[in-house]
DNA sequence: TTGGTTGCAAACAATTTGCATAAAT
DNA sequence: ATTTATGCAAATTGTTTGCAACCAA
Protein backbone atom coordinates (compact mmCIF):
# COMPACT_ATOMS: atom_id res chain seq x y z
CA UNK A 1 0.00 0.00 0.00
CA UNK A 2 2.35 2.81 -0.78
CA UNK A 3 -0.77 5.08 -1.40
CA UNK A 4 -0.46 5.53 1.73
CA UNK A 5 2.65 6.98 1.76
CA UNK A 6 2.34 9.19 -0.92
CA UNK A 7 -1.08 10.58 1.73
CA UNK A 8 1.06 10.68 4.31
CA UNK A 9 3.47 12.95 2.26
CA UNK A 10 0.55 15.12 0.92
CA UNK A 11 -0.26 15.85 4.40
CA UNK A 12 3.18 17.48 4.81
CA UNK A 13 3.99 14.12 7.32
CA UNK A 14 6.97 12.18 7.34
CA UNK A 15 6.49 8.20 6.35
CA UNK A 16 7.13 6.81 9.55
CA UNK A 17 6.01 3.29 10.73
CA UNK A 18 4.04 4.63 13.69
CA UNK A 19 1.59 6.34 10.96
CA UNK A 20 1.52 3.74 8.39
CA UNK A 21 0.75 0.90 11.26
CA UNK A 22 -2.03 3.49 12.29
CA UNK A 23 -3.74 4.26 9.04
CA UNK A 24 -4.02 0.57 7.73
CA UNK A 25 -5.70 -0.76 11.06
CA UNK A 26 -7.98 1.89 10.80
CA UNK A 27 -8.56 1.48 7.24
CA UNK A 28 -9.43 -1.99 8.42
CA UNK A 29 -11.24 -1.40 10.67
CA UNK A 30 -13.21 1.46 8.50
CA UNK A 31 -13.62 -1.56 5.97
CA UNK A 32 -15.63 -3.35 8.63
CA UNK A 33 -17.87 -0.34 9.35
CA UNK A 34 -15.77 -0.42 12.56
CA UNK A 35 -15.19 3.48 14.28
CA UNK A 36 -12.36 3.37 16.88
CA UNK A 37 -11.55 5.57 20.06
CA UNK A 38 -7.84 5.94 20.78
CA UNK A 39 -7.80 3.94 23.58
CA UNK A 40 -9.18 1.08 21.12
CA UNK A 41 -6.72 1.68 18.66
CA UNK A 42 -3.74 1.54 21.16
CA UNK A 43 -5.10 -1.53 22.37
CA UNK A 44 -5.24 -3.48 19.16
CA UNK A 45 -2.01 -1.99 17.59
CA UNK A 46 -0.55 -3.61 21.27
CA UNK A 47 -2.31 -6.55 20.38
CA UNK A 48 -0.64 -6.62 17.41
CA UNK A 49 2.86 -6.66 18.98
CA UNK A 50 3.00 -3.06 17.87
CA UNK A 51 5.31 -1.08 20.66
CA UNK A 52 3.50 2.44 20.25
CA UNK A 53 2.64 4.86 22.66
CA UNK A 54 -0.84 6.07 23.55
CA UNK A 55 0.46 9.62 23.12
CA UNK A 56 1.43 8.61 19.49
CA UNK A 57 -2.13 7.88 18.88
CA UNK A 58 -3.13 10.99 19.76
CA UNK A 59 -1.13 13.05 18.38
CA UNK A 60 -1.45 10.80 14.90
CA UNK A 61 -5.09 10.97 14.96
CA UNK A 62 -5.08 14.24 15.14
CA UNK A 63 -2.77 14.90 12.53
CA UNK A 64 -4.72 12.56 10.05
CA UNK A 65 -8.49 14.87 11.03
CA UNK A 66 -6.45 18.47 10.50
CA UNK A 67 -5.26 16.29 6.42
CA UNK A 68 -8.90 15.61 6.29
CA UNK A 69 -7.66 11.10 6.03
CA UNK A 70 -9.85 10.27 8.48
CA UNK A 71 -13.20 11.71 10.64
CA UNK A 72 -13.60 12.21 13.77
CA UNK A 73 -17.04 11.66 15.58
CA UNK A 74 -18.37 12.45 19.24
CA UNK A 75 -21.44 10.03 19.34
CA UNK A 76 -20.62 9.41 22.62
CA UNK A 77 -20.00 11.92 25.02
CA UNK A 78 -16.38 11.91 26.85
CA UNK A 79 -14.69 10.09 23.93
CA UNK A 80 -14.46 10.01 20.11
CA UNK A 81 -14.28 7.61 17.34
CA UNK A 82 -12.57 7.90 14.01
CA UNK A 83 -13.23 6.33 10.97
CA UNK A 84 -11.43 6.86 7.44
CA UNK A 85 -12.53 9.40 5.55
CA UNK A 86 -14.90 8.17 2.93
CA UNK A 87 -14.50 8.99 -0.66
CA UNK A 88 -18.20 10.04 -0.81
CA UNK A 89 -20.35 11.56 1.46
CA UNK A 90 -23.20 9.69 3.34
CA UNK A 91 -25.18 9.63 6.34
CA UNK A 92 -26.56 6.62 8.43
CA UNK A 93 -28.96 4.89 10.11
CA UNK A 94 -29.17 2.83 13.14
CA UNK A 95 -31.07 0.33 14.12
CA UNK A 96 -31.31 0.89 17.49
CA UNK A 97 -32.16 -3.21 18.16
CA UNK A 98 -29.79 -4.14 16.31
CA UNK A 99 -26.83 -1.94 15.95
CA UNK A 100 -27.11 -3.01 12.23
CA UNK A 101 -26.02 0.72 9.95
CA UNK A 102 -27.16 1.64 6.79
CA UNK A 103 -25.35 4.21 5.08
CA UNK A 104 -27.51 6.17 2.40
CA UNK A 105 -27.63 9.21 0.68
CA UNK A 106 -30.21 11.92 -0.73
CA UNK A 107 -29.51 14.16 -3.00
CA UNK A 108 -32.52 16.20 -2.53
CA UNK A 109 -31.72 16.82 1.40
CA UNK A 110 -27.73 17.47 0.76
CA UNK A 111 -29.49 20.59 -1.62
CA UNK A 112 -31.97 21.76 1.12
CA UNK A 113 -29.09 21.65 3.65
CA UNK A 114 -26.61 23.89 1.52
CA UNK A 115 -29.77 26.29 0.67
CA UNK A 116 -30.68 26.44 3.97
CA UNK A 117 -27.02 27.27 5.77
CA UNK A 118 -26.54 30.02 2.98
CA UNK A 119 -30.43 31.44 3.75
CA UNK A 120 -27.99 31.89 7.27
CA UNK A 121 -25.38 32.91 5.64
CA UNK A 122 -23.58 30.04 6.01
CA UNK A 123 -21.22 27.69 4.15
CA UNK A 124 -21.33 24.02 5.25
CA UNK A 125 -18.24 23.00 6.14
CA UNK A 126 -19.64 19.30 6.69
CA UNK A 127 -22.50 17.58 8.09
CA UNK A 128 -23.67 14.65 10.13
CA UNK A 129 -27.31 13.14 9.99
CA UNK A 130 -28.04 10.01 11.82
CA UNK A 131 -31.51 8.42 11.78
CA UNK A 132 -32.18 5.96 14.98
CA UNK A 133 -34.36 3.68 13.39
CA UNK A 134 -36.59 0.42 14.02
CA UNK A 135 -38.05 -2.57 12.01
CA UNK A 136 -41.37 -2.36 11.33
CA UNK A 137 -43.59 -4.62 12.83
CA UNK A 138 -41.41 -8.03 12.82
CA UNK A 139 -38.17 -7.28 14.83
CA UNK B 1 -43.80 28.31 37.52
CA UNK B 2 -45.21 25.36 40.10
CA UNK B 3 -45.52 23.25 36.89
CA UNK B 4 -41.54 22.62 37.63
CA UNK B 5 -42.47 21.07 41.14
CA UNK B 6 -44.50 18.22 39.23
CA UNK B 7 -41.79 17.99 36.48
CA UNK B 8 -39.42 16.75 39.32
CA UNK B 9 -41.70 15.13 41.40
CA UNK B 10 -42.76 12.84 38.31
CA UNK B 11 -39.12 11.84 37.63
CA UNK B 12 -38.32 10.86 41.10
CA UNK B 13 -36.57 13.80 42.14
CA UNK B 14 -36.89 15.93 45.45
CA UNK B 15 -37.80 19.11 44.67
CA UNK B 16 -34.81 21.16 45.40
CA UNK B 17 -33.47 25.14 45.44
CA UNK B 18 -30.54 23.89 43.55
CA UNK B 19 -32.65 21.71 40.72
CA UNK B 20 -35.52 24.42 40.29
CA UNK B 21 -32.63 27.27 39.77
CA UNK B 22 -30.59 24.67 37.37
CA UNK B 23 -34.20 24.00 35.83
CA UNK B 24 -35.35 27.94 35.40
CA UNK B 25 -31.62 29.06 33.97
CA UNK B 26 -31.40 26.36 31.63
CA UNK B 27 -35.34 26.86 30.01
CA UNK B 28 -34.58 30.75 30.26
CA UNK B 29 -31.28 29.78 27.86
CA UNK B 30 -33.50 27.35 25.86
CA UNK B 31 -36.15 30.25 24.48
CA UNK B 32 -32.44 32.20 23.63
CA UNK B 33 -31.53 29.50 21.51
CA UNK B 34 -28.42 28.76 23.90
CA UNK B 35 -27.03 25.69 24.39
CA UNK B 36 -25.45 25.39 28.20
CA UNK B 37 -22.39 23.61 29.27
CA UNK B 38 -21.88 22.35 32.87
CA UNK B 39 -19.61 25.02 33.06
CA UNK B 40 -21.82 27.60 31.55
CA UNK B 41 -24.60 26.92 33.42
CA UNK B 42 -22.26 26.92 36.69
CA UNK B 43 -21.01 30.18 35.93
CA UNK B 44 -24.06 31.63 35.08
CA UNK B 45 -25.70 30.45 38.51
CA UNK B 46 -22.84 32.11 40.21
CA UNK B 47 -23.05 35.08 38.92
CA UNK B 48 -26.93 35.26 39.96
CA UNK B 49 -25.28 34.76 43.44
CA UNK B 50 -26.72 31.26 43.51
CA UNK B 51 -24.31 29.25 45.54
CA UNK B 52 -24.52 25.48 43.86
CA UNK B 53 -21.44 23.49 43.71
CA UNK B 54 -20.30 21.79 40.23
CA UNK B 55 -20.73 18.20 41.52
CA UNK B 56 -23.87 19.52 42.04
CA UNK B 57 -24.82 20.70 38.29
CA UNK B 58 -23.35 17.76 36.93
CA UNK B 59 -25.38 15.36 39.19
CA UNK B 60 -28.67 17.49 38.69
CA UNK B 61 -27.99 17.33 34.52
CA UNK B 62 -27.36 13.99 34.50
CA UNK B 63 -30.35 13.15 36.30
CA UNK B 64 -32.41 15.54 33.90
CA UNK B 65 -31.20 13.72 31.30
CA UNK B 66 -32.22 10.74 32.36
CA UNK B 67 -35.94 12.05 32.89
CA UNK B 68 -35.45 13.20 29.19
CA UNK B 69 -36.30 16.78 30.80
CA UNK B 70 -33.34 17.74 28.90
CA UNK B 71 -30.97 17.04 26.19
CA UNK B 72 -27.70 16.38 25.85
CA UNK B 73 -25.38 17.95 22.66
CA UNK B 74 -22.15 16.45 21.69
CA UNK B 75 -21.51 18.86 19.43
CA UNK B 76 -17.48 19.36 20.30
CA UNK B 77 -15.55 16.66 21.57
CA UNK B 78 -14.41 17.24 25.48
CA UNK B 79 -17.75 18.29 26.69
CA UNK B 80 -21.20 18.12 26.63
CA UNK B 81 -24.29 20.76 26.32
CA UNK B 82 -27.69 20.89 27.17
CA UNK B 83 -30.82 22.71 26.08
CA UNK B 84 -34.51 21.97 27.64
CA UNK B 85 -36.08 18.69 25.78
CA UNK B 86 -37.80 20.78 22.56
CA UNK B 87 -41.73 20.02 22.35
CA UNK B 88 -41.07 20.69 18.46
CA UNK B 89 -38.42 18.83 17.15
CA UNK B 90 -35.21 20.86 15.68
CA UNK B 91 -31.89 20.06 13.75
CA UNK B 92 -28.52 21.97 14.57
CA UNK B 93 -25.77 24.16 12.71
CA UNK B 94 -22.95 25.04 14.55
CA UNK B 95 -20.62 27.50 13.42
CA UNK B 96 -16.92 25.88 13.61
CA UNK B 97 -15.05 29.35 14.48
CA UNK B 98 -17.37 30.66 17.13
CA UNK B 99 -18.89 27.00 18.57
CA UNK B 100 -22.89 29.14 18.31
CA UNK B 101 -25.52 27.19 17.86
CA UNK B 102 -28.38 28.17 15.25
CA UNK B 103 -31.73 26.01 15.31
CA UNK B 104 -33.70 25.25 12.47
CA UNK B 105 -36.27 22.87 10.96
CA UNK B 106 -36.99 22.14 7.32
CA UNK B 107 -40.21 20.22 7.19
CA UNK B 108 -38.88 19.11 3.72
CA UNK B 109 -36.04 17.01 4.90
CA UNK B 110 -38.04 15.46 7.96
CA UNK B 111 -40.76 14.11 5.50
CA UNK B 112 -37.43 12.84 2.96
CA UNK B 113 -35.82 11.30 5.90
CA UNK B 114 -39.40 9.48 7.06
CA UNK B 115 -39.35 8.21 3.31
CA UNK B 116 -36.16 7.16 2.63
CA UNK B 117 -36.40 5.44 6.55
CA UNK B 118 -39.61 3.62 5.10
CA UNK B 119 -37.83 2.55 2.15
CA UNK B 120 -35.58 0.41 3.88
CA UNK B 121 -38.50 -1.12 5.81
CA UNK B 122 -37.66 1.08 9.36
CA UNK B 123 -39.12 3.33 11.50
CA UNK B 124 -37.42 6.57 12.62
CA UNK B 125 -37.64 6.62 16.30
CA UNK B 126 -35.47 9.91 16.54
CA UNK B 127 -32.69 11.41 14.38
CA UNK B 128 -29.64 13.82 14.67
CA UNK B 129 -28.52 16.61 11.75
CA UNK B 130 -25.48 18.29 12.42
CA UNK B 131 -24.48 20.98 10.15
CA UNK B 132 -21.18 22.65 10.94
CA UNK B 133 -20.95 25.42 9.15
CA UNK B 134 -18.67 28.72 8.40
CA UNK B 135 -19.63 32.41 8.06
CA UNK B 136 -19.53 33.20 4.64
CA UNK B 137 -16.64 35.89 4.19
CA UNK B 138 -18.62 39.09 5.38
CA UNK B 139 -18.23 38.27 9.53
C1' DT C 1 22.59 17.50 9.39
C1' DT C 2 18.18 19.14 10.60
C1' DG C 3 13.78 19.40 11.75
C1' DG C 4 9.92 16.50 12.41
C1' DT C 5 8.63 12.33 15.51
C1' DT C 6 8.28 9.26 19.40
C1' DG C 7 7.71 7.49 24.18
C1' DC C 8 7.26 8.51 28.72
C1' DA C 9 5.68 10.93 32.42
C1' DA C 10 3.61 14.87 34.10
C1' DA C 11 -0.04 18.15 33.19
C1' DC C 12 -4.83 19.17 31.96
C1' DA C 13 -9.82 19.51 31.43
C1' DA C 14 -14.27 17.57 31.94
C1' DT C 15 -16.81 14.76 34.75
C1' DT C 16 -17.59 11.53 38.67
C1' DT C 17 -17.53 9.87 43.34
C1' DG C 18 -16.86 9.31 48.66
C1' DC C 19 -18.35 11.15 52.53
C1' DA C 20 -20.15 13.97 56.19
C1' DT C 21 -23.67 17.47 56.57
C1' DA C 22 -28.13 19.38 55.41
C1' DA C 23 -32.62 19.53 53.60
C1' DA C 24 -37.00 17.32 51.74
C1' DT C 25 -40.82 14.20 52.50
C1' DA D 1 -37.45 9.55 61.04
C1' DT D 2 -36.04 8.30 56.80
C1' DT D 3 -34.49 9.10 52.49
C1' DT D 4 -32.39 11.79 49.18
C1' DA D 5 -29.51 15.89 48.05
C1' DT D 6 -25.59 18.92 48.56
C1' DG D 7 -20.83 20.73 48.81
C1' DC D 8 -16.24 19.92 48.92
C1' DA D 9 -12.26 17.66 47.78
C1' DA D 10 -10.18 13.76 45.96
C1' DA D 11 -10.39 10.56 42.25
C1' DT D 12 -11.22 9.15 37.32
C1' DT D 13 -11.18 9.40 32.46
C1' DG D 14 -9.92 11.10 28.07
C1' DT D 15 -6.62 13.90 25.99
C1' DT D 16 -2.56 17.10 25.66
C1' DT D 17 2.12 18.64 26.37
C1' DG D 18 7.29 19.13 27.74
C1' DC D 19 11.33 17.09 26.81
C1' DA D 20 15.30 14.09 25.61
C1' DA D 21 16.29 10.59 22.52
C1' DC D 22 15.43 9.15 17.72
C1' DC D 23 14.63 8.81 12.84
C1' DA D 24 13.19 10.33 8.07
C1' DA D 25 14.54 13.37 4.46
Amino acid sequence: MASQNRELKEAGLKVTAPRLKILSMLSDASEQGDHLSAEDLYQRLRDTGEDIGLATVYRVLTQFETAELIIRHNFEAGYSVFEMAPDHHHDHMVDVDTNEVIEFIDEEIERRQHLIAEQHGYEIIDHTMVLRVRKKDGA
